[in-house]
DNA sequence: GTCTATAACCCGATAGAC
DNA sequence: GTCTATCGGGTTATAGAC
């Protein structure tokens, strides 16, 4: 072979990541990380079709690491612990990753093979609130969980907490929530 | 005055807007808006600092427009049907402005005059929620509701619901939200 | 003091040779 | 699969007309 390879998917996708968590997103370019990699720019197109799929792949695998995270906290946890220990490390994930957990989220193209990680986040959530709040409630369960974290993570990320603490006050309301998907699901009247 | 001006901030916010809205952020750019308001595309630049600047000023004026927008939902109602109707027009500005919405939520930088509108919102919802969880839990009941509200946005604004539908699942889980809040807040074991 | 003109620089992406 | 070369386009700074 006259060309041989220099690179690999995998390590286009690390040196990506690398760009992304110390500089941002923004400063992920084809130019700069075909630097990084040590190739010519139009190299990288061989492994991913345009930027666009290189960062639905980073926000793929960073999915599937917070899965994975997320399992880990619930093991051998049982009752109100499983929420708790999930919620912390969701809330950690997140911090940890201030620039990928946006792409995380965003909406993104389907993945070139295999089930979305999105669905399998859901379906770990799902799991969980179904056990709070039954297989009926447990839609709308894991709506309400994962809204509630994912939009702690995102006013956190964006600062609008001023001096509050959101871990600390994360901790009251999730006992809120989920005391109240626990009960019946009358409207309350005030 | 040899050169009166042929434009200003304000027409060029709104055609920035315009942009934002019908074509998405991506396809805000300084040339573009600078044919639409009928200058060159560096005299924008006397206007505002840079592109930034700009959309942080999109940004602040969607923060107000929401906020104003909130206060009429929730002008002559009391208990349940305040936290119910602010939460309908929260969720239907965000879909609403489906692009507009995330530059708001983003961390900006501050606006050159004036108090930031993120700490107006917060004031805003800090009110309703003291009405809810007394004047000791606000704080944690503030960033509960806006939490949960701005998750359910991003959430369905990101196509993560598949068939469920958001606006309606979203009012059980409000109400649990709302019903966790307003009890005693020890933490519940299950 | 506002606008135009120009240009340098960056980017994403493509064409074609090897 | 990689390379060099290049296109079209967005952003930003400077110089100068009015």
């Amino acid at each position: 072979m006259v060309y041989p390879s220099k690179t690999s998917a995998g390590q286009i996708r690390e040196a990506a990541l690398a760009i992304v968590a110390s500089e941002g997103a923004a400063a992920l370019s084809m130019r700069t990380l075909a630097g990084r990699v040590g190739v010519a720019p139009n190299a990288l197109y061989r492994y991913f079709a345009d930027r666009d799929a290189l960062i639905a792949a980073l926000a793929e695998a960073g999915l599937r690491e917070l899965l994975e995270a997320l399992r880990e906290a619930a093991a051998g946890r049982s009752g109100f612990e499983v929420f708790e220990s999930v919620a912390d490390r969701y809330l950690a994930f997140a911090a940890e990753h201030p620039a990928l957990y946006p792409l995380m989220m965003s909406s993104q193209p389907a993945p070139a093979s295999g089930r979305p990680a999105h669905e399998d986040l859901w379906s770990f959530v799902s799991g969980l609130a179904a056990e709070l709040a039954g297989p009926d409630g447990a839609a709308g369960a894991t709506l309400a969980l994962w809204s509630y974290l994912h939009g702690l993570a995102e006013l956190e990320r964006a600062g609008l907490f001023g001096s509050l603490k959101p871990r600390e006050t994360a901790r009251a309301g999730l006992s809120a929530l989920l005391r109240g998907l626990a009960a019946a699901p009358e409207p309350v009247r005030t």
